[in-house]
DNA sequence: AGCATAGGGAGATTGATTCGCAGTTCCCCC
DNA sequence: GGGGGAACTGCGAATCAATCTCCCTATGCT
């Protein structure tokens, strides 16, 4: 893992660029994808998104290219609770970690932010000594428009 | 990928039995093994162990008894961050949640409980009227032991 | 522009999990 | 202490995401 912390939202093309990455056509498309996104996007999403820009992208540089912005710790890794089969989920990574909540009926995911997760992934480092590099936090459940 | 056992509840087999689900010689060896257990099992895992008591029984079966129980809430699945594999793991549930710390190096798992995870579920409870079902808050990192 | 090499395309492959169906077992009730 | 019948299991094949291999192409440096 290559994770370095990353000014706020600079455009991945860039971000990659200036660590040394070579910056190829279908790797600008499918960064564009990620960071444009309005949802959680899984791989083959990504793909037709991609081949809807190029129709010559291959499903494997697609995956190619996941692996290596999680590699650097650009993107993160979703499982959103594996409500549809055990596809993954990405998103541009942001500054801040936060959790996503899963309606199991209505499938809605939701993000939420919170100074105790903060307190929290401080109080592992410390009693721990554990250093993390990446965390996932997802609860399953019901939404406030689904219950009753 | 040890784990202190975990004999905090009351046999899953019973618990079954009183929720009125069928009890199979299939099931009643697979749950053993669930409770028994010393670390973390994914399914083959699982059906192997099984196999050593009863030979005839199937992969097929020791997935859907895993749904079975994941249904009724009485099992935990865990992506352990993905570390090797896509595979799932499984723990029967304790009476209270807990963190997975994944070290990305050695692979060790570590368990972390915390008043402050508490807190935070009840934050994201209260704050979005979400009533969570399961919840899954995995680490990956270095461990102690696997810095410096 | 030319070169060395990282990156990409295509199809086959793996590995985990699920499906369809036929045969079997548990368990409620007499 | 047997039915009866729904629930469950075994088996082989199917699915689905993700990965590998082989070979060709294009990027970034000079």
């Amino acid at each position: 893992m290559l994770v370095e912390s990353r000014s706020n939202r600079r455009p991945l093309a860039q971000e990659l660029v200036s660590r040394g990455v070579r910056m190829t056509h279908q790797r600008r498309v499918l960064v564009d994808i990620i960071q444009g996104a309005d949802s959680h996007l899984d791989a083959v999403e990504l793909w037709q998104r991609a081949r809807a820009k190029d129709p010559t992208i291959n499903k494997v540089t697609v995956y190619r290219t996941l692996a290596m912005l999680k590699k650097y710790g650009l993107v993160d890794e979703l499982d959103l609770m594996h409500m549809e089969g055990e596809k993954h989920y990405y998103e541009a990574k942001t500054t801040r970690d936060h959790i996503h909540l899963a309606c199991l009926k209505c499938g809605r995911i939701q993000e939420f932010e919170s100074s105790l997760f903060e307190r929290l992934k401080g109080q592992i480092e410390r009693e721990r000594r554990f250093r993390i590099n990446v965390v996932r936090l997802e609860a399953g459940g019901l939404c406030d428009r689904c219950q009753s």
